[in-house]
DNA sequence: TTGAAATGTGGAATTAGTTCCACATTTTTC
DNA sequence: GAAAAATGTGGAACTAATTCCACATTTCAA
C-alpha cells in the first residue's frame, strides 16, 4: 500500500514542532508567530497537502452536501442546481450528486448511500413524500430539505403551485375566457398534477357559473402533448393551459401545423418562464417560477438547518411572476393583446 | 465530540470475534460459515454502518468521481451528466460537482479542491486546456479526463466539430445554396468558436468558387442571436448558419417578427438538435450531437483509467447524426425539402 | 503418524489527522 | 516580588476502519 507523499508529521518534522503545532496552525491558530513562519515555510517546501479522510474522519464533518434530483437534463433541474451551487460555493461546501429517475423507491435509496457517505446535510428535489422519507430523516438525525413537494413533518421548500394555477385562472377569466382545457400530467404527482389544477379551477371558475373547465392528461414532454393536441382541440375549448411550458409548445405546433392561429383562433399558455417561450411564435404567456433562486433559498435553509440556526427562515415563499407575452386574445374586449415587436420578456 | 453510534468493534464484542474477523466478513470473506452468522446477526441487531472517511483512510479509495462543469443550467451539459451518471452510478460511484462558469482559471481551481477531496478520478467538461492542465495532470497522478476539448497530451473526448461544420457546409452546397452568413461565436472557444465554423467553410465552398461566407458574432444566448439578426438579414445571404441551434431559434424569431419567411425566403440552420428544435416552425435542420452518450463514453473512459485498463478504448469517436427538417430550401431543384405534417425527428 | 498445507482467528500496527492534558514559559495584577 | 493569568508547546490518546503477521487448528498426503 502506497502511502501518502507529504504528511503532517515530515511538515513538523522539517520544522522542527511537533504534529499538534502544525495542526493548530493549519486550524485554529493559537501558535506563536515565530513557529507560524518556520511551519509556513515547511508546507511550502514540501507542498503538504491535509489528508482528507483523516482530517474527516476526527471531525465529523465532510462540508459535502448530498443532492438527490429527479433527472439531470432538464432545465428546471439545471437551474435549481446552478443556485445550489452558487450559495454553496462560497461557503465551502461541495455537492454529491445522485439521480432518482423520478422513482421514490430510488430516491430513499440514493438519500441512503449519501447518509452513508457522511455527508453534512441532504437536499431532495422530491418526486413524492412518503412516511419512510419522514422516519429516516429523524433516525439519522441528519439535515434533509424537501424541495418540489411538501409535508408539516419535514423541512421544505416549494413553489406555491396552487397560487401559480389561481393566478392563471384569474387572467383567463379577466380575458373573457368561459372554456379552458387543463392539459395537466398524472396526479401521482402532486404539485403539478394536482395543486397547479386545482388552483387554476379555483382561479378560473371563481364567482361564476358559465365557466367549465376539461381535463386532458400528457406526460411531460413535447410529444406527448403534441400526441393529445388533437383529442384537446376537439373539446372546443377558447384557451388551452397547458400543466407546463414544454406541454404547450407541443400544442402550438400541432395547431400551427393544422392551420390554427394563435392566439386569434385559439390561445395556449404555460407554467414555467422557459426561456424559448419567448422566443417561439406566438411568444408564450406563462407563469415564470424562479428555480435559481429556489436553489439558492433552499440552499440557504439547509445551511441554516446545519448551524443550528434557530434563526428561522422566514422568507420561504417563492415569487411568482406573471409573463404575459403573445399567446392569448383577449375576448373581454375583442381586441388582442399588447404585441411587442421585441423580444417580449425574454430572461 | 460526539462520537459514532456502533463501531465495528461493538459488532465484534456482540458476536464474540475480533474487529479483524468483522472486518473480514465485510470484504474479502475468509470466514468460517459459523462465524459469519454471529457477524450477520450482530449487524443486523446493531444496525452497524460502516463508517466512510475510516474505511477510506486506509483503503486510499473514495469511490467519488469529481466532475467539473462550465455552468449547469443547459441542456448540453445536463444530459452530458445524465449519461455519465447512467454509467458511474452502477459501478458504484458517486459524482461531486464543481461549477468552473466558463473560466479556465476556475476550472483549475476546482480541479485542485477535487484532488484535495481524495476523489478517485476526474472529469473536466473544459472550457479551454492551458499547459497548466497537462502540468497538474502529470502531477497528481490522478486520471483526469477532459470533454469537449482536444489536447495530445491528456485523455480528452469530443465532438469532432470540423466534421459536423463540414456535413453541414456540404448539405447546404448540394442544396444550392451559394451564399452564407456563419452567425457564430468567439474563437476563444476553439471548438465551437473556429473547428466547426471552418469545417463549415471547408465544406461549403469545397469544389467551387462561386461560394461565399460571412461572419458575424453572437453570444450563445437566443437574445443576443436576435440582436445580431438585422445585421446578418442585411448581408443578404440565401442561409443562416447558427453555430448553436439557440442562435438559430433567436434568429428564427427575428424572421417571424419581419415577415421574413423561413424557408421560402431564406433558409436557417443550426447545431447541437435540441427538442425544442423539432417543436418550433419551421422545425429546425441541424447536425445532433448525442451528449448523452458522449458523457456515457467519458464516464466508461474514465473507468478504463482508472483501472489501468490498457484495453486501450478504441470507439471513441462521437456519432453525429444530420437531422434534416423543414427549415432549408431546396434551391438546386426549386422545390421545399421534405415537410412533413408529423413532428419531424423529434427524439 | 508425522510433516506439510490449508483454513481460520486475534492481536497489534497502521492510516493521517485532531484534540485533550500536562507542563513550561511569559506576562499581568495586586 | 509573589501569585495569578495568559500563552505556547509537545506527548499521548483518540478517531474507525484495514491488514499484516503470528499462531492455532484442522485436513490431507506420504
Amino acid at each position: 500500500m502506497e502511502q501518502q507523499k507529504v504528511t503532517i508529521k515530515d511538515v513538523a518534522d522539517l520544522a522542527g514542532v511537533s504534529k499538534s503545532t502544525v495542526s493548530r496552525y493549519l486550524n485554529n491558530g493559537y501558535i506563536s508567530a515565530e513557529k507560524q513562519a518556520k511551519v509556513r515555510k515547511a508546507i511550502e517546501q514540501t507542498g503538504f497537502q491535509s489528508n482528507f479522510f483523516a482530517k474527516r474522519l476526527k471531525t465529523r464533518e465532510s462540508k459535502l452536501i448530498g443532492i438527490v434530483l429527479p433527472r439531470m437534463d432538464s432545465v428546471t433541474v439545471g437551474k435549481l442546481l446552478s443556485g445550489i451551487t452558487r450559495v454553496l460555493e462560497p461557503e465551502g461546501y461541495q455537492s454529491i450528486l445522485l439521480v432518482s429517475q423520478l422513482s421514490s423507491k430510488k430516491e430513499l435509496e440514493s438519500m441512503q448511500k449519501l447518509q452513508q457517505q457522511g455527508v453534512d446535510a441532504i437536499l431532495v428535489d422530491s418526486v413524492g413524500l412518503t412516511a419512510e422519507h419522514v422516519r429516516r430523516a429523524q433516525e439519522w438525525g441528519l439535515p434533509i430539505l424537501y424541495t418540489g413537494q411538501k409535508n408539516a413533518a419535514v423541512h421544505c421548500l416549494k413553489i406555491d403551485d396552487a397560487a401559480a394555477g389561481h393566478r392563471m385562472g384569474v387572467y383567463l377569466r379577466q380575458m373573457g375566457h368561459k372554456h379552458a382545457v387543463f392539459a395537466g400530467v398524472t396526479e401521482s404527482d402532486e404539485a403539478v398534477g394536482i395543486e397547479r389544477k386545482e388552483g387554476f379551477i379555483a382561479g378560473f371558475c371563481e364567482g361564476r357559473t358559465d365557466a367549465k373547465v376539461d381535463f386532458v392528461e400528457t406526460g411531460f414532454d413535447f410529444l406527448s402533448a403534441y400526441n393529445q393536441a388533437a383529442e384537446i382541440h376537439k373539446l372546443g375549448p377558447s384557451v388551452v393551459v397547458g400543466a407546463t411550458d414544454n406541454i404547450s409548445l407541443g400544442i402550438l405546433r400541432y395547431f400551427h401545423e393544422r392551420g390554427v392561429r394563435v392566439p386569434e383562433d385559439i390561445s395556449v399558455v404555460g407554467f414555467g418562464g422557459y426561456d424559448v417561450g419567448a422566443v417561439v411564435y406566438p411568444a408564450l404567456t406563462t407563469v415564470a417560477f424562479d428555480y435559481e433562486l429556489m436553489g439558492m433559498k433552499a440552499a440557504s435553509y439547509l445551511l441554516n438547518i446545519l448551524r443550528g440556526g434557530e434563526a428561522e427562515m422566514t422568507n420561504l415563499d417563492m415569487p411568482l411572476l406573471f409573463v404575459e407575452r403573445e399567446s392569448v386574445q383577449n375576448l373581454a374586449k375583442k381586441t388582442l393583446p399588447i404585441n411587442s415587436t421585441s423580444l417580449p420578456a425574454m430572461m
